[in-house]
DNA sequence: ATCAGTCTGTGCAGCAACGAACATATCGCC
DNA sequence: GGCGATATGTTCGTTGCTGCACAGACTGAT
């Protein structure tokens, strides 16, 4: 398992420790709901090795997912920014375990230090960058280029060695798509030997080769990241 | 024109003075360009009578819009969040006038004035939730809806009388459609007597139809405005 | 060993938007 | 009044995904 949140590794030795202290460890599965749709924000999370995404319903049947947090991030902007609640609901995607911290905790070392509050700013607006570039993503890049795309955003944000559960199903509703275009361009990746899976299980065979077989938008994704907050 | 900013109108009569005698009106004409995408931004522009589109390029020849920037709103952000750039760029849609800071100001008055930071805040919050929605309808609405609300948007923002001037070829870019397209869908709605346009004059006939017309994103986009700053 | 449940694969008609090319209409200007 | 520039309208074959329906494959529980 990580050891730490990436977003969190980024502060002072004293101020991770202090912030640490102040979080409960918690075990998520897949489905649990963090965040229900414009209800009373009480928690804020810090993935170790799970990935959350933030989700909002496009019709009554169809949700589309906004962003994948993981190591590297924090589901709780609303907060930061001085709001309670959020219209996107927040669903464990990849079961794991993350730092969890309550609001009123939260707020309170957001008072206390500046940098953690520096850092959180700019996190808000990597995540703000990266919807843009998702934006851009959706609304012209084919779907086997925006599945390779998931699938590496996945593979990134989960500890470990390449491997990982979730079913053609899952991913179509993330992508908002029918199941079967999943299954199709999923079968073309694994003939293309860049990844294996059978049931739900996938593996990542060729990662250069996955990247080339996505989108730039998952490269310019990192890059807002890295060029803010690195 | 519009007397002053909705934003800025929200802070108390003494500090919405104070911020005004910090900007300089000014005026701008389409397809000015307020920021280009990873230079350091010299102002924030609190718009009176003009919009502003915020862009990112989808590829080569293509932009997508990613917000649309009026009365209600502040070009500033990421200033805001402590960042001195941003990938967006940023370009006068419907000429008029605003509200312009320069950079050094808008950070100081940002220290002196809580109250500003406030409200800023949530705006930045309103804006993520916005583009989600835009994200969910880019993803799944049909062109004549997205024209719509398009049209609907730019209605709300522009001071006055229900024209204003755009050309189907300006429209398809920022919906990154084929000019072709937005004829047709443009076409379908002249033919519903919601709209009349002539070489690029538009004028609303029937809002209420408009709306109608529209996808629920239009509403959902307002209502979060409202539920937070309002 | 069987069966119910889950997951993946295939086929088909339909539709929205695409790229490209071309046709008309309207404006300002000399 | 004629001309170039700008704006809108039409057509045609193609593509990427849709909804629907069904078939096959694998898994775990009894």
């Amino acid at each position: 398992m990580m050891q730490s949140n990436r977003l969190l590794s980024a502060l002072s030795r004293k101020d991770h420790r202090h912030l640490v202290a102040a979080c409960d460890e918690v075990d998520l599965g897949v489905g649990d709901s963090l965040w229900e749709p414009n209800e009373r924000i009480r928690h804020v999370y810090f993935p170790l090795d799970c990935t959350i995404s933030q989700l909002l319903p496009v019709d009554s049947h169809r949700i589309l997912e906004m962003a994948l947090i993981g190591n590297e991030g924090m589901l709780g902007v609303p907060l930061l920014l001085g709001v309670n609640t959020s219209m996107l609901q927040a669903l464990i995607q990849q079961s794991g375990t993350a730092l969890r911290m309550k609001t009123t905790s939260f707020r309170r070392e957001l008072e206390h230090l500046p940098a953690l509050r520096q850092l959180l700013h700019q996190y808000a607006h990597v995540l703000q960058e990266q919807l843009a570039q998702s934006m851009a993503c959706i609304s012209r890049h084919t779907l086997d280029l925006r599945l390779a795309r998931l699938l590496l955003m996945t593979h990134d944000r989960v500890a470990g060695l390449g491997s990982f559960h979730v079913t053609h199903e899952a991913l179509a509703q993330t992508l908002c798509v029918r199941r079967v275009g999943v299954t199709i361009a999923a079968g073309l990746l694994q003939k293309r030997k860049l990844l294996s899976y059978s049931r739900g299980d996938i593996t990542i065979l060729n990662r250069a080769g996955l990247e080339k077989a996505s989108c730039r938008c998952y490269q310019a994704s990192n890059d807002i990241y890295e060029r803010v907050l690195a």
